[in-house]
DNA sequence: ATTTTGTCTTTTATCGTGAAAAGACATTTT
DNA sequence: AAAATGTCTTTTCACGATAAAAGACAAAAT
C-alpha cells in the first residue's frame, strides 16, 4: 500500500520540509512570554541555534500573526501566543527522527526476526519519505551493530539478542570502570564536582516524589552516567553512549512492566555511586559502579522477549 | 576550478558506474587460464561475488573478445588474457574509495587544521562526483572519530592529532587485552590455533625475505590482530578495528621513513606474542601483547606531524 | 567602532529519475 | 529431480534539480 507524497501548500512536491523553522517557531513563542520586545536578530539566532534567516522567517510571520510589532531593531509583543500558535508538533520532527521512529517500531513490534533482510526502497514507501533519507538513516544506524550491509544489496538485520545485549553491556563496562577511575583524579576545583552534586539534588528531589514523577528517570539517568563518561576524555568513549542510550532509550518504551520499582531501585544506587564517587576512595567507587552496571545489565537481558534469543 | 564530468561511451551523464561489472571481468579473465572452459553461471556468480545478471554481462564480452565461445552450458576457453583484456584499474574501483582515497589525500597534503570546515559541495565538485556520495561517505567516515557534524551546516575536521592517537591507542590497549585473556582459555581444538600457526608460517617466511618483501608486513599485520580481536566474539571490538586498520592504513603511506626496520622489529614482536598465546600462559601474553601495542602507539605518536599536536 | 539590519549567494537536505546490479521465476537441459 | 539457462522485475546506486537554511557582506543605526 502505497501512500501518498505529502505536499505543501504551494501545491507542488516538496524538496525539503521547513521543520527547523517551524520548530524554532515554536520555541521562539516560549520567548514572547519573558519580556516586553524580542532581542536582536543575531541574539535570536545564538538563542534559539538557528541562522539568522530562519529568525527573519520566525519574525515575518510572527507579525503576520499580530504577535509582535516589527520595525527594525524594535519587536515590541503584543500579545501572549495561544496554543493555536504552535505548529503541530509532527511537522516540527526532523526527517531522520521520523525514520528512526518508524524503523524502530518496525522492528520492535514485529518481533523482527535475525537474518531479516531489510529493504531501503520498501522502507521509504512505506515511511513516506525518498530512499536517500533512508539510506543515509540506515547508514548511520549501522554503528550500533545491529544491522550489516551487504555490498551492492540489501541489508540484513542481526537482531536485538541476547548476545547483543550482552556484547552492549560488556564494552560499556569497560568504559565505564575506566571512566570512574578517571574521576577519583580529578583536580578538586574540576568543574565536574560542581555538576555532580548539582546532580545529586536532582536525584534528591524525584526520589523525594517518586510515585508521581518515576518517568523522568530515564533522561536524568542518561545525563548522569554521560557526566561519568565525559570524565574519560575520550571521544570514542563518549560517543559509544550513543549506542547505549539508544538501546535504553527504546527499552524503556517497550517494557514498562514494573518501571517505577526499578526506577527506584536505580534512584538509590545512582545515589551511592555519587557517594563513592565523591569518597574519591577507588575501591569505594569501583564497586559501587560495578553494583550499579550489573543490576542495569540484568534489567535490559530480562527486556528482551524470549523470542529474539 | 571545476573538472569536467566523466561521461559514458554513449555521450550522456553517467547514473552509475558500471565498476562492479569491470572488476569482475578483471577477476574473471585470472579464471580463464585455469582450465580449458569455465563453470556455470551461478558457480562463476558464487565464485566472484557478483550476481548472475554480472555473471552474463562477463560472459557476453569475453565472447565478444574472442576470449571464448560460448553456447548455453559450454564455455570454451579460446585464448590467455592479453593486459589490453583487462579494463583499465582506475575504472574498476567503487566510488567509496575514490572519494575515500581523494579525502585522505587532502586531509594528510594540506596539513588539514584542526576546526577546518568541510564543505560537501566543494568536496563533491572537486572529486567529481555527486552530492550524495560525498554525503554518505562522510556519514560512514564519522565514526573514525575524526570528523563532527553540525547540523543544517558543515562538518568540522576535529583533525589528526596527537589526542586523536592517543584516545584511539587507549581504546586498542583494552580491547586488545581483552581479547587476548580470551585467547588464552579457547579449547585445542578451536580452528583459530591452526589459524595462528599458519600465520606464524607467514611471519617466518615473511622475516627470511624481509629486505625485499618488508612492504607486505602491513597487510599481515592487519590479519594478525584481527584474528586476535575475532577471538573478543563482541561485535564492537571486532568492528573497531575498522578504525584502527583505516588509520594504520593511510599512516603506513605517509611515513616510510625507517619502514623497514620498523616492520622488522614488529615481526619479532608478532613471533613474541604468537608463542607467548601458544604458551597459554595468561602473564607471558599480557606482557608481550603490552609490549606489542606501546611500540605501536610510539611508531603512531611518531608519525604525526609537529604542525597537527 | 561595534552591532544590527537588508540583500544576496552558497550550501545543505531531499526528491524524482534512470542505469547498474541483484533477484525471481518459468523453461530447458542433464 | 536438480541444476542451468532465458527472461523479466525489483532494488540499489548515483545523479541533477530545487526549496530550506546557512552564511557573506555592504549599508545603516547606535
Amino acid at each position: 500500500m502505497r501512500r501518498v507524497r505529502r505536499r505543501r501548500d504551494e501545491g507542488l512536491v516538496m524538496a525539503k520540509q521547513n521543520n527547523v523553522y517551524k520548530e524554532a517557531y515554536n520555541r521562539c513563542l516560549g520567548l514572547l512570554a519573558a519580556g516586553a520586545s524580542l532581542p536582536s536578530e543575531p541574539e535570536l539566532g545564538a538563542a534559539l541555534e538557528v541562522s539568522r534567516t530562519t529568525v527573519r522567517s520566525i519574525l515575518a510571520r510572527m507579525e503576520e500573526c499580530g504577535l509582535i510589532e516589527w520595525n527594525k531593531r524594535s519587536k515590541l509583543v503584543l500579545r501572549a501566543p495561544e496554543p493555536a500558535d504552535f505548529f503541530p508538533e509532527d511537522e516540527t520532527d526532523s526527517l531522520s527522527q521520523i525514520i528512526e521512529r518508524s524503523f524502530m517500531r518496525r522492528l520492535l513490534a514485529e518481533g523482527a526476526q535475525a537474518g531479516m533482510q531489510i529493504n531501503e526502497l520498501e522502507l521509504a514507501r512505506e515511511i513516506g519519505v525518498g530512499t536517500t533519507s533512508v539510506r543515509e538513516f540506515l547508514i548511520r544506524f549501522s554503528r550500533f551493530g545491529l544491522i550489516e550491509k551487504r555490498r551492492n544489496s540489501h541489508w540484513v538485520l542481526k537482531g536485538f539478542t541476547r548476545a547483543f545485549a550482552l556484547e552492549l553491556t560488556e564494552i560499556r563496562e569497560m568504559f565505564e570502570l575506566r571512566s570512574v577511575a578517571a574521576f577519583a583524579a580529578l583536580d578538586a576545583d574540576n568543574p565536574v564536582w560542581a555538576e555532580l552534586d548539582a546532580m545529586e539534588v536532582e536525584h534528591r528531589a524525584l526520589l523525594a516524589e517518586i510515585s508521581t514523577r518515576y518517568p523522568e528517570f530515564s533522561e536524568l539517568d542518561e545525563r548522569f552516567h554521560r557526566l561519568v563518561h565525559s570524565v574519560s576524555r575520550n571521544r570514542f568513549i563518549v560517543d559509544f553512549y550513543d549506542v547505549i542510550a539508544m538501546i535504553f532509550h527504546y527499552h524503556y518504551q517497550w517494557n514498562k512492566a514494573g518501571q517505577r520499582a526499578r526506577n527506584e531501585a536505580a534512584l538509590h544506587e545512582h545515589l551511592d555511586y555519587i557517594a563513592a564517587l565523591k569518597s574519591r576512595r577507588p575501591e569505594a567507587i569501583e564497586q559501587a559502579c560495578r553494583r550499579h552496571l550489573k543490576s542495569a545489565r540484568e534489567t535490559l537481558l530480562a527486556s528482551i522477549p524470549e523470542s529474539w534469543q
